[in-house]
DNA sequence: TCTCTTTCATGAAAGGTTTCATGCTGTAGG
DNA sequence: CCTACAGCATGAAACCTTTCATGAAAGAGA
């Protein structure tokens, strides 16, 4: 194994002292030219790695960003984590990319794992309310920023209006017409979903339509399957029951939704207009193509990532930020007015 | 700042040698209970938390696997993300996720990186044909295992074989009386490109008719936007020239095109029938259910992970393995053959 | 009671990098 | 010719963990 060439060895080859070695790598101003060059060929003939953990050991902190989304097999999360990745690569950082799917267990799981590997610093889309470890591992020194959820003043956070969200959906659906109109999403322990539907009743009432108009189908998760099945569930509601308009909290509920309804010959908007939210790639290139909400994606993870580099980098000047992104509503097919 | 707890302080709160503090931490059979109590409730009430970087350094690697991927905002990929995550979790392995963009640049930066870190081992869908920089990082004792790719004996790898699937999808299309086929890929310095390719010149020449019948149109990615404008492209011929089916190398390519088709109201799979590949999950939600070749997209990560963790702990009694996948035709409306 | 074995705990050493107080060399100024 | 100083190079120390050769203690057998 010709690994394991150290700085050590380097000095050798080059008949310097390892400090230069170091010198070199780091403050390459402070050798002179010939020097330099002497050690630079000793690096290239030796082939020499640096040690990204010896690194660490003597810095204190990891030069890598974790990143913990909810669900990387949503195109939601894999934008914001580009964005996060281009923000991170220009202060010659790195992302690690971390799913709790979801799950409480998963979360502490890897948060843990980050605070064994001494991060740079977090990024989380926590999953239930409570965020005690997040303040637990802040404590020890290590930054946080919550990203897709808003925070109190005690933290930096970078998020998207959702109650705006939830609210010009809807709003956009009593303006077509639509009296009774299904809400889709779920869990409710997901802050993302019930800001939603708190933005949708409260849309409601800005229009003074009474909230039994809004029918509320809680489901397990934020999948396509799950939309499938809650369209399952509207399809055999008897007809004066079934809603006219459905409002999903994301965008894979939405197109399983939509899938069902074909599969079952129910036309979309005809019979039952449909509103997505996140308005990721494949929604435009859907069945229908779908009304949505979009959310500054990339932008949120990249303004996450200077936030966290600027809490750890001026930890004294540094001054905690709740930004807060407006969503914006993309009309496409699936939500047409039904013919008048 | 209440970090930097370290074995020794816990070793002098338990009354303990630092020595037997790691081993309660990492052969706890050998260490009284008595004693290990006492040790558990000084970590407990210290607050210890492990270095990585220092287990790392000692250890001389790290306990991360690097998965470098061509495009992880495509499904295929975050799926194999996915396998290979649940293979390392079950070995107490963790997998960092890097995006080369199909870029050689990207590739070569990410490599590095991973060398710095010493990781555990490398999975990598390369870029182009070259993988000199892989076998020069293998020779430095880093294992690697191609993933969707085949590769010599020389290496492990694990692939599904492209030109069977090729050849599949588009004896489908033959078989559905089109004669006039076109491919939609590239760029064709992509293996999967040029092998799928091959597959569909193979259906051509296994069924006997001449192959002026297939249409090449080179992309410069394979995302929903080169789809679409493939589609264009398509739709632009005159209709003696226009082909009556499309075999994409991907499905963001195929939901790209349908996109576009059904933009520009030409019917789908009437006028039009596409096949892509790979099988996503919004492939069969999309305005026209997708025909597409279904690849093993978990059990192509989980394979590859054990391959090379077999490699890693195994290395003499290790023998490099070539598994090959067989991709399976999933037809769907998008490529009923035209009414008779 | 003594010896031999087994069972545990011990702590020095190693692993590779960065930092910083120290010391050397050569030059400029007196 | 000597002093002072700037400009560089030096290498010991620190970061934290794991390992392993060593030694101590306790238990078993004679």
């Amino acid at each position: 194994m010709p690994d394991s060439v150290s700085v050590v060895d380097v000095a050798r080859r080059a008949g310097v002292s390892l400090g230069t070695v170091s010198n070199v790598l780091n403050r390459p101003e402070r050798v002179t030219p010939a020097i330099r060059g002497r050690v630079l060929v000793a690096i290239e003939e030796l082939g020499f790695v640096r040690n990204e953990a010896a690194r660490q050991l003597r810095a204190g902190r990891s030069r890598a960003i974790g990143l913990v989304v909810l669900d990387f097999g949503n195109p939601f999360f894999t934008d914001l984590a580009a964005g996060a990745e281009s923000a991170a690569a220009e202060a010659g950082l790195s992302v690690v990319l971390c799913n709790s799917a979801n799950s409480q267990d998963r979360e502490r799981h890897h948060l843990n794992l980050l605070q064994q590997q001494r991060s740079y610093g977090i990024l989380i889309t926590p999953v239930a309310g409570k965020t005690s470890r997040i303040d637990e591992i802040r404590r020890t020194g290590t930054a946080a920023v919550l990203v897709d959820r808003a925070s109190g003043r005690r933290r930096c956070s970078v998020s998207v209006d959702d109650v705006v969200g939830g609210c010009v959906a809807v709003a956009h659906l009593l303006q077509g017409g639509h009296r009774r109109i299904a809400f889709v999403g779920g869990p409710m322990s997901l802050n993302q979903v019930s800001e939603r539907l708190r933005g949708a009743r409260q849309a409601f009432g800005d229009v003074g339509v009474p909230l039994q108009g809004l029918v509320e189908l809680e489901t397990a998760a934020m999948t396509v399957a799950e939309g499938r099945h809650a369209g399952e569930r509207i399809a055999e509601l008897a007809a004066e029951e079934r809603p006219t308009a459905v409002f999903c909290a994301n965008d894979l509920l939405a197109l399983g939704l939509l899938q069902e309804m074909t599969r079952r010959r129910i036309g979309v908007p005809g019979e039952l207009a449909i509103v997505g939210y996140d308005d990721i790639e494949f929604a435009a290139a859907a069945a229908v193509p779908l009304t949505s909400v979009r959310q500054p994606r990339a932008q949120l993870g990249h303004a996450a990532t200077n936030l966290l580099i600027d809490e750890v980098e001026n930890p004294l000047a540094h001054s905690h930020r709740q930004i807060v992104f407006e969503p914006e509503l993309v009309v496409r097919l699936s939500s047409e007015p039904p013919r008048a």
